[in-house]
DNA sequence: GCCAACGTTGGC
DNA sequence: GCCAACGTTGGC
């Protein structure tokens, strides 16, 4: 099992949203290095840090689990889309998504500048320099100190 | 709202 | 295949 850590805006999409709707399908990834996590590496019961970008404070605010691996994305096939790109075939799919369920919301969330201030943290590529990758991967005991923030 | 970082596009 | 222009992300 590996362990994640994915971006949303919460004016776009928040915890409270999937809490709200207990799974979501997480659409909308137009970018080939994200696009491969997807497609190659996520698997069924991986387990995602869920992280408020753009907002106030930006912070890892929950845990969600993969439950179902990769498929086409299909706003991507979608004129009406804000996701739609035509480049993308119905028989030849350039982009993916999975599918996530809400597992818990953290009592207090772990913020962006905590884990810049974690000397445990300092290889996360959340605090990589120009780092605007969606998503990516973080080891378990990154995963594990920051469960046990969340709990202090 | 600004702007650094950086991915993508398209002309050559 | 290079690289300038452009668009987007995301912290501040």
């Amino acid at each position: 099992m590996k362990y994640w850590l994915f971006k949303s805006e919460p004016e776009s999409y928040s915890i409270d949203d999937l809490k709200r709707d207990k799974k979501t399908f997480w659409d909308g990834i137009r970018n080939y290095q994200a696009r491969n996590f997807i497609r190659d590496n996520i698997k069924k019961g991986d387990l995602v840090l869920f992280y408020h970008s753009n907002a106030d404070p930006n912070a890892v605010v929950g845990v969600c689990e993969i439950i179902k691996e990769a498929y086409p994305d299909n706003t991507a096939f979608d004129p009406e889309s804000k996701y739609y790109d035509p480049k993308s075939k119905n028989e030849e799919p350039t982009w993916f998504m999975v599918d996530v369920k809400f597992k818990f919301k953290f009592k207090k969330p772990v913020t962006l500048q905590e884990i810049k201030n974690n000397s445990k943290l300092k290889n996360i590529r959340l605090v990589h320099r120009g780092n605007r990758l969606s998503l990516f991967p973080i080891d378990k005991n990154e995963y594990e100190i920051i469960i046990a923030m969340s709990e202090k």
